[in-house]
Parts: C-alpha cells; sequence; structure tokens
DNA sequence: ACAAATTGAATTGCACACAATATAATTGCT
DNA sequence: AGCAATTATATTGTGTGCAATTCAATTTGT
C-alpha cells in the first residue's frame, strides 16, 4: 500500500473522530435535554440568552458560528414554544431582536444540573478537559484560516 | 453567579467546541469533496468501502456508527451517482449488499490527495494529532458507556 | 438627494441525523 | 411444522446545517 492509499486509511481517524464525537455528545444530552422541551442546538441558543437576552440573530450567529438559514426556523420553533420572543428592531428595520420570555428566563433553573452531568459523562479530569478544548481551537484556527466565513 | 450558573457559561465550552470544530471540518472538506461529487457522509461511506468492497447496510452502520435512517437515502445518492450498486443478498434476503462500481473504484485514485490536504489544514504537528485522537476516543468511550447504542 | 452597493433576515432546496414505526425475512422454541 | 421473537432494512416525521437566492432597509459615493 503507498503513502496515498494509506492517507485513505489513517484518514478516517481524526476527522471522522471529531465527527463521530460530536453526535455522541449530542446523544448524550438528548434525554437531559427532552426534559426541557429544548435539542442541543436549541440549548446552545438559549445557554447566549441567559448570558446575555437581548441579541439580534447576526449576534447569535455569530457566536454559535450558525447562519440565518438555520437559526430562523429554530428561533420561530423556540418562539413557538414560548422560549422567546422576535421582533424587528425600530433603530433598523432589518435587524430582528431576541428577547428571553418570562419561560425562557425560567427554564435557566431546570437546566443548571445539565452542565455537571454531562461533564461527568466525558469522562475527562481537569486537564485532558483543557487540553482537548486547546486542540480543538487550533484546528478550528487553522481551518477557518484556510476556508474563512 | 453561583456554580450552576458558571457551569452553564463554562459549559459552552468544551461540547460546543467539539460540534463547532465538526462543523468547521465539513466546511473545509466540502471544497475537495465537491470536485469529487461527494459530500463529507459519502465520503465516510466511500472511505469504507475502499478498503473493503463487499458490505452489508449493517457493516456500514457499525462502522460510522450510523443507523439505516441515515445510510439508506445516502446509498439510494451514491447509487444513483454511478458509484455503488445495492442488492439484496441471497442467503438472507433482510441484508443488501453493497458493491462499488467501476466508477467508484476509479474515484479513489481522484481522492488520494484528499487527506494530505486535509491533515495540512487541520495544522497539527504529529504529537498534537495523536493526543487529540486519544482524548476524543476516550470522550466517546465514556459517553457511550452512559448511553450506549 | 439619490442610485448603487451593502447589510440582515428569511426563504428555498438539498442532504444529513435520528427516533419511531413498518415490513419482510430468518431464527428459535416447542 | 408452526408461531413468536428477532433481525435487517426501509420509511416517516422532525430538526438541523448550509449554499444560494430574495427582499427590504440602510449606507455610501457622487
Amino acid at each position: 500500500m503507498n503513502l496515498a492509499e494509506q492517507g485513505l486509511l489513517l484518514e478516517q481517524q481524526l476527522c471522522f473522530d471529531v465527527y463521530a464525537a460530536s453526535r455522541a455528545i449530542n446523544k448524550a444530552y438528548r434525554p437531559l435535554l427532552e426534559a426541557l422541551g429544548l435539542t442541543y442546538p436549541q440549548y446552545l441558543v438559549m445557554l447566549v440568552l441567559w448570558q446575555h437576552e437581548a441579541q439580534t440573530v447576526k449576534q447569535l450567529g455569530e457566536q454559535l458560528q450558525l447562519d440565518s438559514g438555520t437559526l430562523s426556523p429554530l428561533l420561530k420553533r423556540l418562539e413557538s414554544a414560548g422560549f422567546l420572543q422576535r421582533q424587528r428592531r425600530a433603530s433598523d428595520e432589518r435587524e430582528v431582536e431576541i428577547q428571553l420570555t418570562e419561560a425562557g428566563r425560567a427554564l435557566r433553573q431546570q437546566a443548571s444540573n445539565v452542565p455537571a452531568s454531562i461533564f461527568q459523562a466525558l469522562g475527562l479530569n481537569a486537564s485532558d478537559y483543557l487540553e482537548l478544548k486547546r486542540l480543538l481551537h487550533q484546528v478550528m484556527a487553522s481551518v477557518e484560516a484556510n476556508s474563512p466565513d
């Protein structure tokens, strides 16, 4: 087997591992978030909003690296669920401001035990946790330098 | 801010990083694979088939951790594209055997430069590459121990 | 001032993911 | 042999992701 063919084997490793780990983590969140009526991407949006209540779609997209094609329908579902409201900003009618409802704020308390449960499920000690985070950031920085947004 | 609230901040870090890195990597593959007429999940299926030509849907699913709900339509698209054929196995008609076509085999040569390009784009040295792989495997093992397939 | 370019969201179209269900074939049990 | 349980795949329905397009509002250049 030549070098190129080896690549097509080794290849599958790291990138596939990131992809598989992402799906495995999503699966771990599912039962916890189901109790809150959220999917994992919806939970991420709520996390951002719990930190800073009023955000435009664009600001959410920048933090989550998601575009309006993903966020628009997701935010509508969260609005239907009663967790937030969407309204055009008066100062610039192109922007849509997202605000939590009381139910959306209340959900934060119910979610308070989720992070610890997940951390537990990941099975990493503190230093491995930080090391993994560092390596993922390095990968993202490199990849985005080559294929910018 | 109490501990639970801190978790809802820190929280976003590692799991979000894995999720964001997975999407960033997918984006890096996109232009390379577009030239081959493949998506990233389709490329993963082809990688497995290049290693071992004849596989059932179940065997592919075990290696990729994907179920028939994802694989069935994906394999039909690869069949439409002319890269593989699907046929019921005579010895057990519940199984569908996937076989590469000549075009599917030929695609391997065109893909031979993809792994090196991606490795380059990841911007990791060999030891970081292995460390990241190790940590992701550890996460997957822990997570799957808690929420088995 | 005002046409052209830009910006922010939404929409459309396509391709995953995955839970839940359905269907058909095989195996196991008696 | 015959029926229940199991197995392998497909289908359905919901929810992302993201490229490409559209549309309205704002900003820019002259």
